[in-house]
RNA sequence: GGGCGGUUAGCUCAGUUGGUUCAGAGCAUCUGCCUUACAAGCAGAGGGUCACUGGUUCGAAUCCAGUACCGCCCACCA
């Protein structure tokens, strides 16, 4: 045996271990004969660093994928990143920004050259940092959103729901993000309360040849700047202080043009001022009702939120700087009547945080009806479960009321819409450029290739992860549904559980289904493990701006993989956010060296074949063998219900208050004592038990202690060991050995008050002519027992366990007078409770309605309490004597 | 504005179909111990009117209704 230092040292464990599984490539699966147990990771963005959110959502992955493999299934976890369209596209910009290039000076191909370096330096560095955490992914699976394969599947699906006539390229009022410069979706917008002002205007009545009126109406509107674009005024056709406007026109302030006044049960009558200008190029709803009434679309502000020569003034300015200057100019003019503050609803990009501008544009479509209600079904009819449950409500309703989905994106960096216009404007859709010429070809023979210009943008990122459940296993299948599934996919798909963030519901897990449904006719996964968001610990979310964010691989450093992974654990229930603290990776950290200790306590116990076993150590031994099957039961049940910080908390329990401070302690020999062989082995094997157990959660010190606990041939690993099964056992051995546990809590409560030493042996006496595991309440709380008739004069401290008295014999050390108080407490409690139960047996109701075995438990009650009671009346007798 | 979820010890949370002495766990706190595996430890102790108000019931942390507060999702009444 070697020397064990005497405080755990992850660091010199952990690359250790880690290089030796990757060697013997125990992380890898092929499909075989067993039962496959699949989990696709949830792809962090290819440029992205490891953070908090990160560390929790892959220990669990890893502890779920550990876990099966321990059970006999065949593990497959994939690991591979996203190639985050908009999030690495303006990384790069502001990178090239820095260095004076803009991309639209490059151009296309130059930039994605750029794009491409960056993804090769910074992309993957966070899968690295996974393998720190100890993650256990099948690395030679690894994937990109934009490897080769997988781009053809995303394009090939493309095509696909083209040709099934799923998706149309429409002109549409889209969410126009003029930082990004490109559409985004509707649920790539968050809508914030935000302060502003509501302004109103004068419009003044035209006399019919463009000149004002003194008659004029007021509308309400928090965007002055686009009053220039405005193509109608609207009322209510019922709000009869509008009646008078019928048909007459207005002139818009500043520029004077002339706008008619239209009806339109849109407007609410008692919101603002009941007129509406309408601006049907810069607002949906102006938008739509522009459609219904026919009026122009007067676009005046560009794509990067600027006013045109069309606005005719404030031309160039920001809308936010034209905004201030017209209020000005309106007050000059005096058609500015009032302004109040107005706090309203303003869309925000998600990613740059710029606010939205509405905007008409031509993007591309996917239908969402069909994919929907197959997906929802998926849902409600359980095929695929959410944990927690709450999301299926959230997930319902989205998919109720999905809205077609706007995949194209102007970008640059990711798939490129596979749509190829001809010189008259009319385009065709084919996977490639061949194939978009042959079909150009049968609308006009004589295009030729370079007379075909491809669709400039790009697909929506989700539009490629949405696949990521097939594509890892065979990017084929995607864009085929007629295609055979390969090997890889027709034994791993459908996946088992998915672990990610409720934020991405919509965005990824619905579309995953969607696909899946789809090109599988399968679900893609079981169940969808919802984790909370990792916030600090007064709750706010973590963030590089507060710097309240951790770096995980400091942690790690300091603490030691396993810690970090407990510290997420402990404080994370499904679906609940997480309030890290760092004392949660201390309390991880503090519980590897308890194990470390207690592996050190017992290899180094020496064993001698001669030596006797101890009748203690032969209690502890039987109690310990039901214990564990016990807890491996409610371990297990924990786990099949996603609820794995129980299972943690539950096995920390077991390895440390039960096989530690119980078990050891009382199968342990004196100082310089020999143990017995058939204890030696049992506490081994259950010590191997426990590391089986918690392996899972904490790979590397297990692995660590499991190598040296036998002779281990190269290739061997505690990561294919089977997990522990529980077996039969007798509940009263749990049960006695309780007992005697409250036993020795009593003397220790007593050593604890009388300030008696340890060490210091005792006398035991319990009235009655029996009591189980008599010898390891005499090891552990250090006393002679002796049963007994009657207590008799003997002086000492009294206390009962259940209905059992006993006393701990003290020459000298008591006082009377605070023990006759004490029992005087004591017994008057148990008079109050007695009442109690008497009450309720007294109840005819309680009696006549209750089941037999409440009752009977009633009546156990006061028997039990008649009993206490008598005996401490006995006590309060003798103490007073 | 609509929907969903929550409120239990100082903190983070369990509490399964209402019924065992059910009011729990971990951490934190307090007291005493450097006892020969472990002070990242050992032993002991204190701490809650289960948000509030009513109702159903023999019996409510648990079921129902209302109120208050918190959180999340959806929704651009300009």
């Amino acid at each position: 045996m070697k020397e064990l230092a005497a405080k755990y040292s992850a660091k010199d464990v952990e690359d250790k271990w880690y290089a030796y599984w990757l060697a013997h490539k125990f992380f890898h699966s092929e499909p075989n004969e067993k039962q496959p147990y699949t989990i696709v990771i949830p792809p962090p963005n290819v440029t992205g660093i490891l953070h908090m959110g990160h560390v929790l959502n892959n220990t669990l992955n890893d502890v779920l994928i550990r876990k099966a493999r321990m059970d006999g299934k065949n593990a497959c976890w994939v690991p591979g990143t996203d190639h985050a369209s908009i999030a690495t596209e303006s990384k790069v910009v502001a990178k090239l920004k820095a260095q004076g290039i803009r991309k639209e000076d490059i151009g296309r191909e130059e930039f994605l050259k750029h794009a491409w370096e960056w993804k090769e330096e910074h992309g993957g560095i966070i899968l690295q940092q996974l393998k720190k955490l100890g993650c256990s992914c099948d690395w030679d699976r690894t994937r990109f959103t934009m490897e080769p394969a997988l781009s053809d599947a995303v394009i090939n699906t493309f095509v696909y729901f083209y040709k099934k006539g799923w998706i149309y390229k429409g002109v549409r009022m889209v969410n126009w993000d003029p930082e990004a410069l490109t559409a985004v979706s509707d649920d790539e917008v968050i809508h914030k309360d935000t302060k502003s002002h509501f302004y109103h205007l004068k419009y003044f009545i035209s006399d019919g040849n463009g000149n004002p009126t003194d008659k004029y109406l007021v509308i309400a509107t928090t965007r002055p700047e686009t009053i220039m674009a405005d193509a109608a005024i609207c009322v209510n056709p019922k709000d009869e202080r509008h009646f008078w406007l019928k048909g007459k026109k207005v002139l818009i302030p500043l520029i004077n043009r002339e706008i008619p006044v239209i009806e339109d049960e849109y407007v609410e009558m008692d919101f603002g001022t009941g007129c509406l200008k309408v601006t049907p190029a810069h607002d949906v709803h102006d938008y739509e009702i522009g459609l219904r009434h026919n009026l122009p679309v007067l676009e005046i502000i560009d794509d990067h939120g600027k006013l045109n020569e069309k606005a005719q003034i404030l031309v160039g300015e920001d809308r936010f700087v034209a905004r201030k200057k017209i209020v000005k100019m309106l007050e000059e003019s005096g058609n500015l009547l009032k302004v109040e503050d107005y706090t309203s609803p303003v869309g925000y990009s998600e990613r740059t945080d710029a606010v939205i501008e509405p905007k008409l544009s031509a993007q591309w479509f996917l239908k969402m009806e069909s994919l929907a209600a197959t997906a929802l079904e998926t849902v409600l009819s359980g095929r695929t479960n959410f944990i927690p449950e709450k999301y299926i409500n959230t997930y319902r309703h989205w998919m109720e009321n999905a809205r077609d989905w706007c995949i194209s994106r102007q970008l640059w960096w990711g798939q490129r819409i596979p749509a190829y216009y001809l010189p008259d404007g009319k385009f065709v859709v084919a996977a490639t450029a061949e194939e978009a010429l042959q079909e150009a070809r049968a609308i006009n023979p004589n295009i030729k290739a370079e007379d075909l210009k491809q669709d400039e943008d790009v697909l929506d990122t989700w539009f490629s992860s949405w696949l990521w459940p097939i594509s890892v296993f065979d990017p084929e299948k995607p864009g085929h549904p007629d295609h055979q599934p390969n090997k890889d996919l027709a034994y791993y798909y459908p996946t088992n559980d998915l672990v990610t963030g409720p934020d991405i519901i919509f965005f990824w897990v619905a579309r995953m289904i969607m696909a899946g449904e789809e090109f599988m006719g399968k679900e893609p996964f079981s169940n969808v493990y919802f984790t909370g968001i990792v916030r600090d610990k007064i709750g706010r979310k973590m963030s590089k701006t507060l710097g309240n964010s951790p770096n995980p691989l400091d942690l790690i450093d300091t603490y030691g993989a396993d810690a970090v992974r407990i510290g997420m654990l402990l404080c994370s229930s499904a679906g609940n956010d997480i309030f890290y603290d760092e004392a949660q990776i201390k309390q991880g950290a503090a519980f590897c060296n308890k194990i470390w200790n207690s592996y050190r306590l017992v290899k180094g116990f020496q064993v001698d074949a001669a030596v006797a076993q101890s009748p203690a150590a032969k209690l502890a031994i039987e109690w310990f063998a039901a214990k564990l099957s016990d807890t491996l039961a409610l371990v297990e049940d924990h786990y099949s219900k996603f609820r794995i910080s129980d299972a943690l908390m539950t096995i920390y329990k077991l390895f440390w208050d039960d096989y530690c401070s119980w078990y050891l302690e009382a199968i342990k020999p004196a100082f310089g004592q020999p143990v017995d062989p058939e204890t030696y082995n049992k506490t081994l094997e259950y010590f191997e038990a426990l590391l089986k157990l918690i392996h899972p959660v904490m790979p590397f010190i297990t692995e660590e202690l499991w190598q040296d606990l036998a002779e281990r041939k190269e290739g061997e690993t505690i990561m294919y060991a089977p997990t522990p099964k529980a077996e039969a056992f007798d509940p009263a051995v749990l049960e006695n050995f309780s007992l005697a546990a409250e036993a020795v809590n009593g003397v220790r409560s007593v050593r604890n008050q009388k300030n008696i030493a340890p060490k210091e042996q005792l006398h035991l006496l319990i009235k009655g002519s029996s009591f189980p595991c008599i010898p390891v309440i005499e090891k552990m709380a250090g006393v002679n027992v002796e049963l007994v008739g009657e207590f008799g004069d003997a002086q000492g401290v009294g206390f009962m366990v259940r209905t059992q008295e006993m006393f701990v014999k003290m020459d000298g050390l008591v006082n009377v007078a605070e023990e006759i108080e004490k029992a005087q407490k004591e017994l008057e409690y148990q008079q109050k409770f007695l009442q109690g139960v008497r009450a309720k047996l007294a109840n005819e109701n309680f009696v006549a309605h209750a089941p037999a075995a409440v009752i009977e438990n009633e009546r156990k009650k006061e028997a039990d309490s008649l009993s206490k009671i008598e005996s401490l009346e006995a006590k309060l007798k003798s103490l007073k004597k």
